[in-house]
DNA sequence: TACTGTCAACGAAGACCTTCGTAGACCAGT
DNA sequence: ACTGGTCTACGAAGGTCTTCGTTGACAGTA
């Protein structure tokens, strides 16, 4: 009964807050811009602003109870993962599962212990031969 | 030098429109409002315009010799995957395909067949192990 | 108390996305 | 020639996304 579900996909520009709050736990503004602006060149009223967005949408919650609001990712970033790769599986592959992790193979090659991983997934998955 | 690349991302609506034209081949916009409304509704300078902005942006090519003028993708349904895929690995994935992978399986379940597909394609990349 | 720095909130601007009404060209068939 | 159907082109409207300037609140310090 956890809720999850029904939150709209994260845009680029959320995605990538949502990521420095995956990264760094709850933070403020301030903690949020510092991380971003490494990466790219983001104002301050910016970030602030998207956040406050991100709240009507549901992406994030906060804590008030100081001065400086803490934000916090809503979604686990697994749990944004898999919502992501399911809407990409609708949207392009056609719910093929297997295109998609075929496509995501010949991509980008994966280091030797990640195909292991993923074998050893394979074989949790489907015993089978 | 086949200059695939730098085309936008496209839109949701964008990419039901490329599917259409990759399932029929070449299309007039007449074809592709017919087969798309089976899905969804859509008005048909709706998909017109859809169109000529993608002509715009590089996503479809067209061929004004007949009075109706014929649509093409420019890419084919594999490369926007790929493209796609690229995409989401780098965006929320900090580019590692396994992870991607693994969500993918563990989401949506393949069949025993595609399960094998998966397995052959893991013998083809690192024969290790 | 006045000054300085940090904060949340708001609103507006500009870009992009999607939809659709309307207009003008073209081509039947009458 | 007139009419009705189909086509492209255009532009405007309404929505979302992103950016940022400005304002007022608050806290610390001289």
């Amino acid at each position: 009964m956890t809720q999850d579900k029904q939150l709209p996909r994260p845009t680029d520009t959320e995605l990538s807050i949502l990521t420095v709050l995956w990264e760094r736990g709850p933070s403020t503004v301030r903690e949020v811009h510092d991380e971003l602006i490494k990466a790219q060149p983001a104002g301050y009223t910016t970030v602030l602003k998207m956040l406050q967005i991100m709240i009507d949408k549901g992406l994030v919650i906060r804590d008030e109870s100081e001065r400086a609001h803490v934000y916090t990712a809503r979604l686990t970033e697994q749990k944004t993962q898999r919502q992501l790769v399911t809407d990409l599986l609708d949207r392009a592959f056609g719910g093929s599962s297997a295109k998609l992790v075929m496509q995501a193979l010949s991509t980008k090659r994966a280091t030797a212990e990640e195909l292991s991983e993923i074998r050893a997934m394979l074989q949790k998955i489907g015993g089978a031969e």
